[in-house]
Parts: structure tokens; sequence; C-alpha cells
RNA sequence: GGUCCUGUGGCCGAGUGGCUAGGCUGAGCUCUGCAAAAGCUCCUACUGCGGUUCGAAUCCGCACGGGACCUCCA
């Protein structure tokens, strides 16, 4: 384990050094995205970010339990603690099962993850899945008297937890300044306190997705999943809890209380927050009608966009900056990253190639020094907080040795042995293993059928020039591959080999 | 209104009380059949005004600009 990593603590507000509670373990839990739609690129971000924490997390030789739930049941809309829930509301205007609905997205999460090649987590619960571990945890911090039921609807009390612990601690807020932010009780409202949020709500006859509970026929309210699951598959104090800036004020202040009031205990160490992705300034987000489909990325189909950006360079743009910073998207900034992602994999492939052969040069113990320099760097910059865009800068000031050895403008032999092999599997292992990057070979995908054509037409050239020797070639290298040129009446074609 | 964050070169973005990250763009050079790639060089910034300091873009204050949260949101 190299050196010592620090961590921004949202909780302290300091970057403080990372102490797992079981040496050699870490537990992090990522809040995960609520599947009643497609997770634009915002919420993407933020599980690009917890995947480099991960990687590197793992990179440091800990054995990691990483836990990123799935939200799939009692997320209301609005604040009322009424209405539908997100997914019945969903699947009125799809008219499908709620269940559908979960399915569908899930599964789309799931492809979107996968083509930003994001590590898949130890386990991914459902809240759908732990509804009885959500009623014990609510029934515990009722009889701890944190929580009051009317109607069939259970409450937390902040003003009664606020008491003894500080409920605002997340965000630096006091109690008064929260409550100033807040309205008025209505009549309507049954909830005591105007801060108090719900732990459990009481179905209505139309409700689809709903369970028996000791307070009746109900679903569970946004914030005590994560509670419940986070200490199920956790325990009581974790290491890291993770998730978007935006769950800060309100779904983790809320996830402490909850746990704080059910367990006797803090539940987790180290807070940490990913920062916003913006477009043109603005938080990009479902409400505002902003947000960037991956789908529309990748393809350039918005109007917003030039062109389509592959995966891996949209990752790329993440990881040049740091995940607390927010990040301001525009075409001119993902183009920068294209051509910066494309480099950097160049430079990849080069390094793979590159072969040392000690000649009886002296070596030159300056850039010996200067090699070991940047490596160290790498991992200094991610020991700093995760500080991805350190890593890549330090990675261009490698990657102009590599290139510089690989063009023979400095002879590969003025290094070590021993330093060469460290500056390739630094170079590797940033790229491939932390950043998560990859070479995309074929992410044009007309690319083979391209280069089927460019094939074609130097074998009707060298036709035409009665190259015959041209035209065997290509003919044989082709059969090889499984592919048979065929002149036909209608031109030079070609099909798989039968 | 309350609580915070933030303001870096043409663009994107790190960072730090003194030793000028990095990428992209632009200009030039080397290499080169052409081109590309690559290397080298240049354009060298820190919103404004005060203050602290031997020294601040980095700390403090004020002003202005941008943003977030306080309500569903990664």
């Amino acid at each position: 384990m190299r050196n010592q990593l620090y961590l921004f603590n949202t909780l302290t507000r300091t970057k403080e050094k990372f102490t797992p509670i079981h040496p050699g373990r870490v537990g992090i839990y990522v809040c995960g995205p609520t599947v009643y739609s497609d997770v634009h690129l915002g919420n993407c971000r933020t599980f690009i970010s917890f995947d480099l924490i991960y990687r590197y997390l793992l990179y440091l030789g800990f054995k990691v339990r990483y836990v990123r739930n799935i939200t799939d049941a009692g997320h209301l809309e609005g604040d009322r603690d009424e209405g539908d829930d997100k997914f019945v509301k969903k699947a009125k205007l799809e008219q499908l099962e709620p269940m559908e609905i979960v399915q569908k997205y899930t599964l789309g999460f799931h492809d979107v993850m996968r083509e930003f090649n994001t590590l898949s987590p130890s386990i991914e619960p459902t809240a759908t899945g732990h509804i009885s571990e959500q009623i014990e945890m609510i029934k515990e911090i009722i009889s701890n008297g944190y929580a009051y039921e009317i109607n069939g609807t259970v409450y937390f009390n902040v003003e009664k937890y606020n008491t003894e612990f500080p409920y605002g601690q997340l965000t630096n807020r006091k109690l008064e300044d929260l409550l100033e932010g807040t309205r008025e009780l209505s009549g309507q409202d049954e909830k005591r306190g105007r801060l108090d949020f719900a732990l459990w709500i009481s179905a209505k006859p139309e409700t689809l997705m709903k369970w028996n509970s000791p307070w009746g026929w109900g679903f569970p309210g946004w914030h005590i999943e994560c509670s419940a699951m986070s200490s199920k598959y956790l325990g009581n104090t974790f290491d890291i809890h993770g998730g978007g800036m935006d769950l800060q004020a309100t779904h983790h202040t809320n996830e402490i209380a909850q746990s704080q009031a059910c367990n006797h205990t803090s539940p987790v160490n180290y807070w940490l927050h990913t920062n916003m992705l913006t477009v043109n300034g603005v938080r990009m987000s479902k409400s505002a009608g902003n947000g960037f489909l991956p789908g529309e990325l990748f393809t350039g189909n918005h109007p917003l966009l030039d062109k389509g950006y592959s995966p891996m360079a949209v990752r790329f743009f993440m990881m040049q900056t740091h995940y607390r910073s927010t990040l301001d998207f525009s075409n001119e900034a993902l183009r920068a990253s294209e051509k910066g992602y494309r480099r950097i994999i160049n430079g990849l492939v080069t390094l793979k190639t590159l072969v040392y052969q000690p000649e009886s040069e002296v070596q030159d113990e300056k850039l010996n020094t200067e090699i070991e320099r940047l490596c160290e760097l790498c991992y200094a910059g991610m020991n700093d907080d995760f500080n991805s865009a350190i890593v890549i800068a330090n990675l261009f000031n490698l990657l102009k040795y590599i290139n510089s050895f690989s063009h023979k403008i400095i002879p590969l032999a003025s290094l070590s042995e021993t330093t060469f092999e460290k500056m390739k599997t630094t170079f590797i292992q940033f790229v491939e293993d932390i950043l998560g990057l990859k070479e995309e070979k074929f992410y044009k995908p007309n690319l083979i059928d391209d280069l089927y054509d460019i094939l074609l037409e130097l074998y009707k050239g060298s036709k035409e020039t009665k190259d015959y020797a041209r035209v065997d070639f290509i003919r044989k290298r082709a059969d090889a591959e499984g592919i048979i040129i065929k002149d036909t009446k209608e031109g030079v074609s070609w099909s798989y080999k039968e």
C-alpha cells in the first residue's frame, strides 16, 4: 500500500487520513439510481466517480465490499408525503406494471454502466427486496421515541432528534436555519414538525406497490431504504458513504438521523460527495430538462451536440476533473477530451510494444529520477482525495517520454530496467485499472465495413494495373481471415467463407 | 430570505503563501516523397479594490459575477 490515502470528509469538511474500521477491508455504500426513467449523464458522473474510488481502493489492496442500491419503490413525487410513487406514476403513463418499469430502467442503467466500463458493485440491493428490514428499523426508531404514527403513516421527529444529535451536521446547518427555509404546516399536514419526514407512508386504495406493516398497508419512505440496506450489509457503522451532493442536505441528513435513532451510533465514518455536472453553468437534472441521455451523447443525436462522443472519451472527460468540482459540459471541452483520450490510448498501445534492451550506453541518472518522480506523482495524486486530474497531468508528462523512447528521440537504454518497468506498470495500471480507460477499437459502428471497402478498392486497383501478385496476396490474406473476395459481373464484392 | 460553494490564460481544467500542472486550440520549428504521428518552442493566467506578509493568484475584508442547497433529483 502506497503512502497514505487522504479523503475529504463532508462530515468534518476537512481532508482526513483514511483509516478503515477493519484493517485491510473497506465497506462503502453509494446511493444508486431511482429506476423510473433513463439515467442521464449527471447521474453517470457520480457512479463513474465512485467507480474510480472503488478501483483505487481495490488497487491499494483493500478487500472492498461496495454496495450500491437500486431504488425501485417508495420514492414520492413532491414533498407532501402524499400522491403517487414515481413508479406508479410512470407505470400509468406507460401502461405497465410498476415492476416492468423497474426492470426496464434497471437493465438500461446496467447497460450504460457497462459502456462506461464501470465495475459492478459487490451487492446491488433493491428497496423492494428489503421491505421487512425497513419495517424492523422503523419499529425500532418508534420504540426509541424518535418517530410517531398518524393514520398509518410514520414520521420521524426531527426536532426531538435534534435535541440530542446535530441534525444538520452534514450541511453545517442549525435547526433554526433549516426551519426558516421551510413552509408553515398547513391544516392538511398531519406531521407535527415542519422538518419531519416520512419513514412509512400509508397506501391509498389505488396505490399499486404496497406492503403490509404494523401500521397497515403502505410503502417505505425514500430515506429508510438506504439506512436499512447499508446497515444490513455493512454494519451499523461502516467506512464510506457516497452520493451526489444533491443528496447531502435531505437524503443523507435523514439517513444519519434514522440510523443514529435506530442503532445508537453514527452510521458512517467518511461521507464523500460528488459534485454536479452542469450544462452552460446550470446543473444537469431531470427536472430542469437539460439532461443528456448517454445514448444521445454517444450518437450525437441531441440539439446541443455537434457530434457523438464515445463512452471512453466521456469517461476521460470526467476523469480530467476532480470529483468534488463542478464539471461544465460543452462540445469544445468534450472534443478536447476526445483527443486527449486518444493520445493516452495511443501511448498505451505504444508502451505495450516497447521492449527494454540494455545497451552499453551510460544511463541518464537525471532522466531515471525524473521518470520515477512522475510515477510517484500519480500515486500522490490519487492519495490526495482521488485527484484524477493530477494523475492525468502526470500521465501526459510520462507520455512525452514514452513517445520519445518509441521514436528513438531518447534511447530507451538511458533508463535502468527497473525504472523502465516502473514506468510501464505505472502507466498501464493507472490508465486501465484505476482510471478505467480501455482501448475502444471499434466504437465507430461501421468501421469494419469501411475497411472492407478500402480493401476491395485496393484489390480492384491492383487488378486494373495487372499487379496480380498483389491481387493474389490480398485474396489470400482475406481468405485466411475467413473472407472471400469475389469478382462478379456487378463488380467486386466479398462474402463470408462457407 | 437563510446556509454554503465558486470566479484561473482563446477553451476545459489542477494546484499552491515564494520553485510558473496538464489537455485542447492557435503560431513556428524538427522529422518527412506527401500526409499523419511524435518531439521542441512560443502565446504564461489567476474577477476588481483594499489589508496581512519580506513575498499572495494562494490568507483576511469588501464589491461584483456565477452556481448549489433549503422541494423530487447523482
